[in-house]
DNA sequence: TGTACATCAGTGAACGCGCGTTCACTGATGTAC
DNA sequence: TGTACATCAGTGAACGCGCGTTCACTGATGTAC
């Protein structure tokens, strides 16, 4: 497929490929498409064949990292129905960031524009998923309350570590510390329903 | 004070004053040491006589933000002691990050640097106040890895609203789900001295 | 009180940088006849 | 099967930009005698 060519092939791929590798190796790096396209191998230019704007190659990015994270979360169990599973995937979820600390930050901290069909699916995906995870963790509570909460928490947990606010001098001390806190969460599982429905309209 | 001179008086803190401005303005502003000199109405290396680079800039603008956001909590309820008390001050937490998402990104999403004493200092200050609020609230109780928790789950409240990723579209709706998920926390409360004690070491 | 002088807090020109994006272009590919 | 030509996917020069930072400088201030 690659003929040594003038033509690349599939520079669309070989982009996001280059991306990708930029974030992994500077974990504070903010993309920038000229140095995707050195990269690459590539002219300055030749990414605006496949991308309209930085913008976009960004967008692209990050919709690739909520596949992965995806999968990542699955990974850590494909089908979670007790709170010692989903603290699993809470787990993994932290472990994610901290593990693509500048993906992460593209994923969510950038200014996500909304045009992106692709990107908006994938965040669409990412939030399903959690709630489809709670919803077999704790049949017949609000899901989409409960849900929130728990994204919230881990998503919290996550950033905080990114930012160095928390002790993460190791993984095991960052994943029983998520533990914990999810298994705060869950504890609090049967006067849960009672709560969101009271409070959720004051 | 202001000659209307050469001397400008207090150039430290009208440049702190002007990057405050620049991130209310644009709320999804990088700080630049010279977009600040300029709207301080000064030469743009004028600020290198009170801030050392770029970076002793923004710790400086952080360290402000997070006096102000004590502050902002401190409004919110001066000595909360009941659940309800605590997550009024949570929902202060996330007003204040959805107010001032520049700021509060350059609080916490810009590298920081460990360097900056002042910042340092301010950020174990807000770490503190929240784990005197706990403590306060839930006398007994584990409050480092409580307040961690709920740290986290107010921090990725606001993050998931400041990226979109939640319904923000009114200051009610955003309060109402935080007061949920808050609650969430401590209907738990009886049951998560045991959890932390029991699972933090796993 | 007046003057000499050190220090302080600005200026403005200049540096080199990387960036996003445009433009006219050209080499490679594939398709129609 | 061969050829003409449209289209596709690159190139490279150039644009204008804002940035952080340096440097030699100068005007203003304050202090010692």
């Amino acid at each position: 497929m690659p003929h040594d060519t003038y033509h690349h092939g599939d520079l669309r791929a070989a982009c996001l490929r280059a991306a990708r590798e930029l974030l992994e190796e500077d974990g504070s790096a903010a993309l920038s498409l000229r140095a995707v396209a050195r990269r690459a191998g590539v002219s300055a230019t030749a990414p605006y064949r496949h991308y309209a704007d930085r913008e976009a190659l960004v967008s692209a990015v990050a919709a690739e990292g909520y596949r992965e994270l995806s999968q990542h979360l699955a990974e850590a169990h494909p089908s979670p129905s007790t709170p010692d599973e989903l603290a699993a995937v809470a787990v993994a979820y932290v472990q994610f960031a901290l593990e693509h600390p500048a993906l992460f930050r593209a994923m969510f901290a950038e200014p996500c524009d909304p045009t992106s069909e692709e990107r908006v699916a994938a965040t669409a995906a990412i939030s399903e998923y959690v709630r489809s995870i709670v919803r077999a963790t704790f049949p017949g509570v609000d899901a989409d309350a409960l849900s929130t909460t728990v994204w919230a928490l881990v998503h919290g947990l996550a950033f905080l570590h990114l930012d160095g606010k928390l002790d993460s001098s190791s993984p095991e001390v960052v994943a029983a510390q998520v533990q914990a806190a999810v298994h705060a969460l869950f504890n609090a599982s049967p006067a849960m329903a009672q709560a969101t429905t009271g409070k959720a309209a004051v």
